[in-house]
DNA sequence: CTTAAAACCGATTGACGGTCGGTTTTTTAA
DNA sequence: TTAAAAAACCGACCGTCAATCGGTTTTAAG
C-alpha cells in the first residue's frame, strides 16, 4: 500500500499550470507577466516556481536562445485525474466506495452534464 | 474562487480514519490498539492526531465517564468526494473538465464496476 | 482523599511552498 | 575581444503543518 502519490501542488504552482495550460508553453518571463505581475510578486518568485514543478515532473523544459521554454507534460484533466487517483489510493478504498466517492461528487453536476457523463460511460465500456 | 477547502490529511490521520470507520467509534486506548501499537508509535500520538482531526471537525467526541470517545462525522465516501471536489474547485476547472477528469479516472475501473456506476447516474437525474 | 488513568500543554523535528536577494553563467552587441 | 544585459542558479529565510512525545494537570473512581 502507498503508491504512485503525485506530489503536493500549492497555490501558486496550480496558478503557475494554469497560465501555462493557456499559452500552451512558455517562458519565465512571460508566465510571470500572465500570473505574476497582478499577484505583486517577484519574476524569481515564478522562476523557482517552475523550477519546483519541473523537478516535479509536471514540465518540460528546452534551451530557446537563452532562456527556458516550459511546458506542460499533463492536461488539466490529467492532472486532475491523478489527483483524484490519490486520494482513491490514499484510501483504503474498494472499488464501491470509489464511485460512491464519484456519485457524491456527481451531485453537484446538473443534468445535461449527466447525461454527457453517462454516455461517455457507455462509450468507455464499449471499447474497453 | 479558492471555496471549501477540506484541511489536508496527513498518513497516520488517515490511518486513525479508517480505525474509526471499522470500529464505528472509540476511546483513544481503542484507536491506539487498532492503529499505534504494530506503528510502534505513542499512544500521545495517536491522542494529538485525534485532537487534530476533531479540530478540523472530522470527528465529534463525547465524555464516557473518564474518556472521550471520538466518532467520524463523515463517511470515508463522503470524506473522499469532499476530497475529490476540492481538486475541482481549486483548479479553473469547468464541468467539462470535471466530466473529463472523472472519465479519466473510470478508465482504470472494471466493466461491472462501470456499469453500476451507470446505474447510479441514471438513478441520480431520474431523482435530481 | 488518594491515586491511577486520561486529557492537556508545549516543545521539537522534518517537509514543503512561497518568497526573494545576490551571484554566476550565457548571449549578444559594440 | 570584451562589456553590458538578460536569464538562470544558489541559497537563505519564513510560515505552516503533520508527526512525535515527555511532562504536568485534571478528573473520576474506589
Amino acid at each position: 500500500m502507498k503508491s504512485n502519490t503525485m506530489p503536493l501542488l500549492g497555490d501558486l504552482e496550480i496558478e503557475v499550470l494554469e497560465s501555462l495550460w493557456l499559452l500552451k508553453q512558455a517562458s519565465v518571463k512571460e508566465v510571470f507577466e500572465q500570473a505574476g505581475k497582478t499577484r505583486g510578486i517577484s519574476l524569481n518568485t515564478i522562476q523557482s516556481t517552475l523550477e519546483r514543478l519541473y523537478r516535479k515532473d509536471l514540465l518540460q523544459r528546452s534551451k530557446q536562445g537563452r532562456e527556458f521554454i516550459y511546458t506542460p507534460l499533463l492536461s488539466r484533466e490529467n492532472l486532475m485525474a491523478n489527483l483524484i487517483q490519490d486520494v482513491f489510493g490514499r484510501f483504503g478504498s474498494t472499488p464501491q466506495s470509489s464511485i460512491a466517492a464519484i456519485l457524491h461528487t456527481a451531485e453537484t453536476l446538473d443534468e445535461a452534464t449527466l447525461t454527457c457523463l453517462e454516455q461517455e460511460i457507455k462509450r468507455l465500456k464499449a471499447q474497453g
